[in-house]
RNA sequence: GGCGCCAUACCCAAGUGGUCAAGGGAGAGGUUUGCAAAACCUCCAUUCCCCGGUUCGAAUCCGGGUGGCGCCUCCA
């Protein structure tokens, strides 16, 4: 790589020059989903931003383990399924499959490993024991706690001091408060796995040490997930993870910031087809997006009215590790974004053509110019902003730029005939865009039928009758019945459905 | 009570020591159009929450204040 990576580091509070231990191979190990409900639009952030990541390393020739865990059993797994009268690890499976179902339609490529503490009992008893031998840990009642105070690390990564927290959890023969669960006494109707402590199942922190263990090793390049599980989560893996193996557990922390639901707007609204009055929501409402919060938007059912697409902008437009508000506005806003670049990109695609003669090369000039300028320019550019602590933000400006400068080209009459020699580079440059940050993968077509299925049914019309629709319309302009016409138009638009009077026709568009 | 992050125009949002403070949306005017829509052009922060300080020079660094957020309980 020609310029360092740079990436904040939450362990030093700084950006750094990312160096992976064996050069030219990434480990990256990034806490997924804990199973007990559907993914919601918060947790698909963190999804896609690693996704993303990934995808751009690997464009840059860096090889990546990418491995993200399912926590399939839990306090919070059992508690639902009881609630439900359903079995806790079926529950599990079942949003494993949702989960599985959702990432595929938001067009994310899998981990290459997708580890799940019930298959890691082994490695999960297995560093318990090594901790409980180096003095880390102490049984007790059947149940393993990690020692805090034998770790004089404790707190380093979240700058916490282990007599300032506000310890709540007593537990039955904890020694000090901020003990935590290795292993979880066995209780009635909860899953268990026999153990040298007795029957029981992992505790929440454990099983990401053993699973970042198994499948990267005692050292991992970057540990990425949710700011929120910085502390206690994040803390108590390095305390069991260096205790156990006396090695850097994580190189470089990664965390992405979380989803709000800004004071006093509406959450959805036209997104979930919920249409509850505006105004102000009940203060719970307000902060981070959770299911505890009554707060959450599923992605499944964003998904039914936005293309995949809308969504990976929405998150991309804004900078990782920034708190990103959602509100009702907010993937209108994405979606018409992401329009203006496939429409840039067609009309890039409608400019090919010959060679122009020079007359006409010098009066396309300056602005022929600029395309080209930019469309050069684009993937130095694009590489400048992810380098730099991966500000993909950033880089959509620059794809914006040239989006304006093809469109300020191609508004040139003699342009729509002959913009050859800038048609390659520019779309060239979409096409990086495609490969690094996973949008503008669609053709135009496609992209315009998705939105079409996608907003049309809350409209009100079939895209029958709409085209019927406009085939009246296109016989009252044939004959200059103007008032027929627009009235069509009006009633079109009323509707939210744009028509556009080209030279070859009438388009429509659903307006976003 | 403890730890940490943030504060850029009407809204969203890059930039974090040195030419004019990216980009998108909204708004105003114009080009285009049968009229529109879309697109394009022009305008829209002499200024980056406030007050001090460092510096030849700060939105960018330091101190204080105010406001917002995250964590300390499950959390992407």
């Amino acid at each position: 790589m020609a310029t360092p990576f740079r990436l904040y580091n939450t362990r030093t509070r700084t950006v750094e020059d990312f160096e992976p231990l064996v050069p030219g191979h990434v480990g990256l190990y990034v806490c997924g989903m804990t199973v007990y409900d559907d993914c919601h639009i918060g947790h698909s952030r963190a999804m896609v931003i690693f996704d993303t990541f990934v995808r751009y390393l690997r464009h840059r020739s860096w090889s990546v383990t990418f491995v993200r865990n399912f926590t399939d059993v839990d306090d919070k797994i059992i508690e639902r399924a009881a609630e439900a009268g359903e079995d806790p690890l079926a529950r599990a499976e079942r949003y494993i499959a949702n989960f599985h179902r959702d990432m595929r339609e938001l067009g994310l490529d899998d981990p290459d490993l997708e580890p799940r503490v019930t298959a890691t009992i082994p490695e999960i008893q297995a560093l318990i024991g090594k901790l409980i031998e180096r003095g880390h840990a102490y049984a007790a009642e059947g149940s393993v706690w990690f020692d805090v105070p034998s770790h004089p690390e404790y707190g380093a990564l979240s700058g916490q001091q282990v007599d300032k927290l506000r310890s709540k959890d007593p537990g039955v023969g904890k020694r000090h408060a901020a003990d935590f669960a290795l292993w979880k006494a066995h209780k009635p109707g909860e899953p268990s796995w026999e153990s040298p402590w007795g029957p029981g199942r992992p505790g929440w922190h454990i099983e990401c040490s053993a699973m970042a263990w198994s499948t990267l090793g005692e050292t991992i390049d970057i540990h990425g997930g949710g700011i929120d599980l910085v502390f206690p989560h994040h803390e108590n893996e390095v305390s069991q993870s260096e205790c156990a193996h006396g090695q850097t557990y994580a190189r470089y922390w990664m965390h992405n910031g979380m989803l709000t639901v800004p004071t006093g707007r509406k959450v959805g609204g036209r997104a979930t087809g919920d249409d509850t009055p505006g105004g102000d929501e009940p203060a719970a409402m307000k902060g981070k997006m959770g299911k505890s919060k009554g707060n959450a938007v599923n992605i499944d059912v964003l998904l039914r009215e936005y293309p995949a697409e809308a969504l990976r902008l929405f998150y991309l437009d804004t900078h990782y590790r920034s708190p990103l508000p959602f509100d009702a506005d907010a993937l209108p806003t994405s979606l018409g974004k992401l329009a203006r670049l496939y429409e840039a990109r067609e009309a890039a695609e409608a400019m090919g053509g010959e060679e122009p003669p020079d007359d006409v090369a010098r009066s396309l000039g300056a602005d022929a110019m600029r395309v080209l300028e930019l469309a050069r320019a684009f993937p130095s550019a694009l590489y400048a902003s992810l380098d730099d602590d991966f500000n993909t933000a950033g880089a959509l400006g620059h794809a914006f730029e040239l989006a304006r400068a093809i469109n300020r080209l191609s508004n040139h009459k003699k342009a729509n005939q002959r913009g050859g020699p800038v048609v390659a580079p520019a779309l060239a440059a979409f096409s990086l865009l495609s490969k690094t940050l996973g949008l503008m993968t669609l053709s135009t077509e496609e992209f315009q039928l998705e939105i079409k299925a996608k907003r049309l049914p809350r409209l009100g019309f079939t895209s029958e009758e709409v085209e019927g629709l406009l085939q009246q319309r296109a016989q009252a302009r044939a004959n200059k019945d103007w008032s027929r016409a627009d009235q069509i138009r009006d009633q079109l638009e009323e509707h939210s459905i744009a028509v556009m009077d080209r030279e070859h026709g009438s388009e429509w568009r659903v307006r976003l």
